[in-house]
DNA sequence: GCCATCGGCGCG
DNA sequence: AAAGCGCGCCGATGGC
């Protein structure tokens, strides 16, 4: 650990005791329910693994492999699959097996691999969480450990267990696991994020006009669209699309199809490129993406029939050593990836050649909260290391300062959580406004008037559970002060 | 029985 | 030219 300034020292200082204290309070635990759950899904999975050892596949399985054959063996799977049954490899690992995980599962379209998927992601669920979490507990309470000397990027880690991978994505598995996590007696609980940190982070290194613009306009259409997102302009380009097909909503199942749309443009296009991949991934990965969630026009027309109409007829060879061919998806968004840094980020593309050159050139760099890079890293790292210490450290801060607050004011509230961009409390009934408004006093006052580098306009949301209910029960609160 | 490694998957 | 970053935990596997 480097921490070069006064203030860096001080923040990973008092870091340290805010979160000893955040281990000590503790979330409460449902035991009752875990135990329940826990042989509920057990019995579900021994169900669902009687059903799958019927099915034709499994019959060769057995004979192949004879005693040895282990349906949880995903390297048994790979050999049925690929060497026996002529399914053509998806890839190879880096020790030259064939790869087993779900994105090359999910190609190959065979029912007895989506049952194969469906108990994995439950044998997952039961073994990581519902036990992992169950065998932690002592008196009603978890306690997981926050750790600030272990990760790299000097961000922070959790462990046993570890509070910050708690399944959120899926819905299926968040309502398996998150009912076990519980307020306390007239508490509730209450999760504030800083929305989009790490993009405003990286602004305030590179300060690129064209994201600046993005960042600072909060101006809604009279759908409540923002008039300007990122997320859902490169979408567009990305699948493209017509302004209308994105800006408003004819009903509730339009906003899902907006909404799964944006969430393809952010997550396989904006911020992977951003950290450093590139266009054959993400083509890949946008163009599964139209099929497993079906993504469609306003008129329920295929995005992937709507391309062909646009001149893109397929996904392309994705071979890194050969040129994109014309028609293809491919070409297309390479065609994108140029465009995005090239003619709309260009100040943020010359940032992070400068930024990889001058660490080149000594062999270190800082990060704006004081810390400095040692070492030997790879052009991803030194862009993407800066950026999301910094993100973290903005969190700490303001995590340190809350605990301070809330104990200065005598409040009942209990900071028991923090996930790299929000802080997870359980919060006295009565004491919600005030906690709220603390909250946004620090997290979006107090923080510019300590580091001024902050030149966003950074904003924070709120999910609050009902008081006496679960993590699971969330929901998105507007926040007044 | 212990330990390290790998592949996989959960989160930001 | 190179081609996402950071974590922790699980089961399978294989060496000792």
């Amino acid at each position: 650990m480097q921490p070069i300034t006064n203030k860096a020292y001080k923040l990973l200082h008092n870091g340290c005791i805010a979160l000893s204290q955040v281990e000590a309070n503790g979330i409460r635990i449902d035991v009752d329910y875990l135990n329940r759950t826990i042989a509920e899904t057990t019995a579900k999975v021994k169900n669902l693994l009687d059903k799958l050892k019927t099915d034709k596949i499994y019959k060769m399985w057995k004979k192949i492999y004879g005693q040895d054959a282990n349906i949880g063996s995903r390297e048994q799977l790979g050999n049925i699959l690929f060497n026996h049954m002529g399914y053509e490899s998806v890839a190879l690992t880096d020790t030259g097996r064939h790869k087993t995980d779900k994105n090359a599962l999910d190609i190959l379209d065979v029912p007895f691999v989506r049952n194969f998927l469906e108990i994995e992601r439950l044998k997952k669920a039961n073994s990581t969480y519902l036990k992992g979490v169950l065998k932690e507990v002592v008196d009603g309470y978890l306690h997981p450990v926050f750790n600030l000397h272990l990760v790299q990027t000097f961000r922070s880690s959790s462990d046993s267990p570890n509070f910050q991978n708690i399944p959120i994505r899926n819905p299926d598995t968040a309502k398996l696991i998150r009912p076990a996590f519980i307020s306390r007696d007239n508490h509730q609980l209450v999760e504030i994020d800083y929305s989009g940190l790490e993009v405003h982070t990286a602004a305030w290194y590179h300060k690129d006009p064209v994201m600046l613009k993005y960042l600072f306009n909060k101006k809604e259409d009279e759908y409540g669209n923002p008039l300007k997102d990122m997320h859902r302009d490169m979408a567009r380009q990305c699948f493209m699309l017509p302004r209308e097909e994105l800006y408003w909503k004819e009903d509730k199942k339009d906003a899902k199809r907006i909404k799964d749309i944006r969430y393809c443009g952010k997550n396989m296009f904006v911020f992977p490129e951003f950290y450093g991949d590139y266009y054959i991934d993400c083509a890949t990965a946008l163009w599964n993406a139209i099929g497993t969630m079906k993504l469609t026009t306003r008129n329920g027309v295929s995005i992937y029939d709507h391309l062909v109409g646009k001149g893109v007829f397929k996904l392309g060879l994705c071979n890194p050593d050969k040129k994109p061919c014309k028609g293809t998806f491919e070409k297309h968004i390479q065609n994108v990836e140029d465009n995005f840094w090239n003619n709309r980020f260009t100040a943020y593309n010359r940032w992070r050649k400068n930024w990889y050159y001058q660490y080149k050139e000594r062999g270190w760099f800082d990060n704006l909260t004081g810390f400095r890079f040692r070492g030997d890293f790879k052009r991803n790292e030194v862009v993407n290391y800066p950026v999301q210490s910094c993100a973290f450290h903005c969190l700490l801060w303001s995590l340190i300062r809350l605990q301070k607050l809330l104990k200065k004011y005598n409040m009942k509230s209990l900071i028991i959580g923090q996930i790299h961009d929000s802080i997870v409390a359980d919060v006295y009934k009565k004491e919600l406004q005030n906690y709220l408004e603390l909250c946004h006093q620090i997290m979006i006052d107090d923080i510019k008037k300590h580091w001024k580098w902050i030149i966003t306009p950074i904003s924070i949301e709120a999910e609050v559970s009902p008081v006496g209910g679960d993590w699971l029960q969330k929901e998105k609160t507007a926040i007044h002060n």
